[in-house]
DNA sequence: AGTAGGTTGTAGCC
DNA sequence: GGCTACAACCTACT
């Protein structure tokens, strides 16, 4: 009750010592620290029915990626003296239960802009305040609050333009504020009583099974793991300085193009805050640097950029009653999407990428982008909620705000609007690869294919395909869509719904979405048959 | 009402 | 490596 002597300080993202303000606060003027994590089964508990090993909502490589990262956690607060303690269950409960039995007169945890936190957080913040605990909720996860940019500066709605969120941005206000990055010594553990508290958890204790992988994903997680990451990627102040994220290959695997910090920021092991820090003073120290979007710096207001439209976007997660999102009428093939997701469409270059998300659970982001627009306006012309399901739980940076968004972008249902822009499946890759060694790697069945072929070995004479010991149709599977006929589709499907959404004025109703999905399917039923008259 | 600009398309040319 | 045509969308702002 109000009358107890400790801080409980609950994490969830934010897995850091380091810039962690609610940590901070709950270890001043406190006697007696609790420092707890929920192990949510929501989120932890394994799905037999999912395509993969793990839960509903995460791969095993992410579970694997957070448990190393409480372990991290748990022996970083060891060195200041305390300790995590880890409790199992729905995680507003479990909280609720624990400011019941334990002395608690202050609650502290990162904010969180997630739909799913925020209800959550809604029923702690009630009980806090009917109990007289007092409770502190900073924003530290992003540059900037979204509620500040939405309400205070945008009259309630949030920018949909990376230029418009810049300009009601602007710079942090702690900016050039010293933060908090290291500190002494934590306050005791205080009594927890009959609570059944647990060490975290191996991925066998959450009962899972070894999958037989022969490759797992070789970022390993924590706090210590990302200070040591980040200062690498800082150390070369030319790379800094002149990255430009357009530019990058997305077929570097063994030395990727980018930081591959995403999956420390999705789970706060690094703040982004003082990654922001970080690279403000590489650039007070080079005569020039790149600028947003491209810059590094330009990366990390991606983020809040993405984070802001999702806190102000009911919905913002699904095509339907979400008013950012074109209405667009996605087929439901779930041969197509089995295809895609198992990594067997026949494209070397698409399946390569599948490859790595789910052995290593991190592509490239323009990889990202080449599967993405396959699956939705590119060819097959599946739902993207679907490819969303698939990228959020096999990636080990998958964020809510981000993953949604930058499927939102790729389909061109929301901030990129220019369909006929499709990224080649088998061009694309070529130009940074010619020799197809990243294919050769994740696929390789097709490790002996001549140069020649290996973007397209259907096309590979039979005598080179045995040579190769790959026989397409057998070894590997033949395309299932033909790239050239498939995308001209897909834009003339994305040229008629864009029509229909203007005549309505956003308001299409599923019926109106039916009828253009049947319209368009008997056109292309006419299209075959006048073809096959033609020959 | 009209226009500029938009992180990252492709193919073909030099 | 850079230029052009291709076909053409939307948002933000004038």
């Amino acid at each position: 009750m109000a009358s107890g002597s400790g801080s409980l300080m609950w994490f969830r993202k934010g897995l850091r010592i380091h810039d962690n303000p609610a940590l901070d606060y709950a270890s001043k003027g406190s006697a007696l620290l609790y420092p707890l994590f929920v192990i949510d089964p929501h989120y932890m508990k394994p799905d037999p029915t999912e395509f993969s090993p793990g839960s509903s909502r995460a791969g095993l490589n992410r579970i694997r990626f957070l448990l190393e990262s409480l372990v991290d956690l748990d022996s970083n607060l060891k060195e200041l003296g305390s300790r995590l303690l880890v409790l199992k269950g729905e995680p507003g409960e479990i909280l609720i239960r624990c400011l019941k039995q334990w002395d608690v007169k202050r609650l502290c945890f990162e904010y969180d802009s997630e739909p799913y936190y925020q209800a959550m957080d809604v029923k702690v913040k009630e009980y806090a305040a009917a109990n007289g605990i007092e409770v502190f909720s900073p924003v530290s996860h992003t540059l900037f609050d979204p509620a500040d940019i939405i309400q205070k500066k945008n009259g309630g709605k949030p920018p949909l333009s990376y230029q418009s969120f810049l300009k009601l941005a602007g710079k942090p206000a702690w900016a050039s504020s010293q933060l908090i990055t290291t500190l002494s010594s934590l306050p005791p553990v205080g009594e927890f009583g009959n609570c059944e508290i647990f060490e975290v958890p191996t991925v066998e204790e959450l009962g899972y099974e070894d999958p037989g992988q022969d490759e797992f994903t070789p970022f390993r997680g924590g706090e210590s793991e990302a200070l040591k990451r980040l200062k690498d990627s800082i150390s070369d102040k030319e790379w800094v300085a002149n990255f430009e994220k357009p530019k990058g290959d997305p077929s570097a695997f063994l030395k990727p193009a980018t930081t591959v910090l995403s999956p420390y920021l999705k789970f706060g092991c690094l703040s982004s805050r003082y990654f922001y820090q970080c690279l403000q003073d590489v650039y007070k120290n080079v005569k020039k640097h790149t600028s947003p979007p491209v810059s590094l710096v330009g990366q990390l207001l991606w983020r809040d950029f993405f984070y802001t439209v999702a806190f102000g976007t009911p919905n913002f997660d699904q095509m339907k009653i979400n008013r950012i999102c074109k209405q667009i009428p996605w087929n439901d093939n779930e041969e197509l999407l089995t295809a895609w997701r198992d990594a067997k469409t026949g494209y070397p270059w698409i399946d390569a990428i599948m490859v790595q998300l789910r052995k290593w659970g991190w592509m490239h982001h323009l990889a990202r982008h080449c599967v993405a627009c396959f699956l939705t306006r590119g060819d097959l012309f599946v739902h993207w909620e679907k490819g969303r399901h698939v990228f959020e739980r096999l990636l080990i940076d998958s964020d809510w705000a981000i993953n949604n968004g930058n499927w939102l972008w790729l389909s061109c249902s929301s901030f990129f609007y220019q369909y006929n822009r499709i990224y080649s499946p088998i061009s694309f890759g070529k130009k940074y690869d010619p020799n197809g060694n990243y294919i050769r790697h994740f696929l390789p069945v097709l490790k002996d294919m001549p140069k020649e072929y290996i973007y397209e070995p259907w096309t590979a004479p039979l005598s080179v395909q045995t040579k190769a010991k790959c026989i397409i149709g057998k070894d590997y599977p033949r395309p299932v869509v033909s790239h050239d006929s498939a995308s001209k589709e897909c834009k003339r499907r994305m040229g008629e719904a864009y029509a229909l959404n203007q005549r309505l004025n956003g308001k299409v109703s599923d019926d109106d979405l039916n009828s253009l999905r049947r319209r368009l399917e008997e056109d292309q039923n006419q299209e075959v048959k006048a073809k096959r008259k033609r020959k």
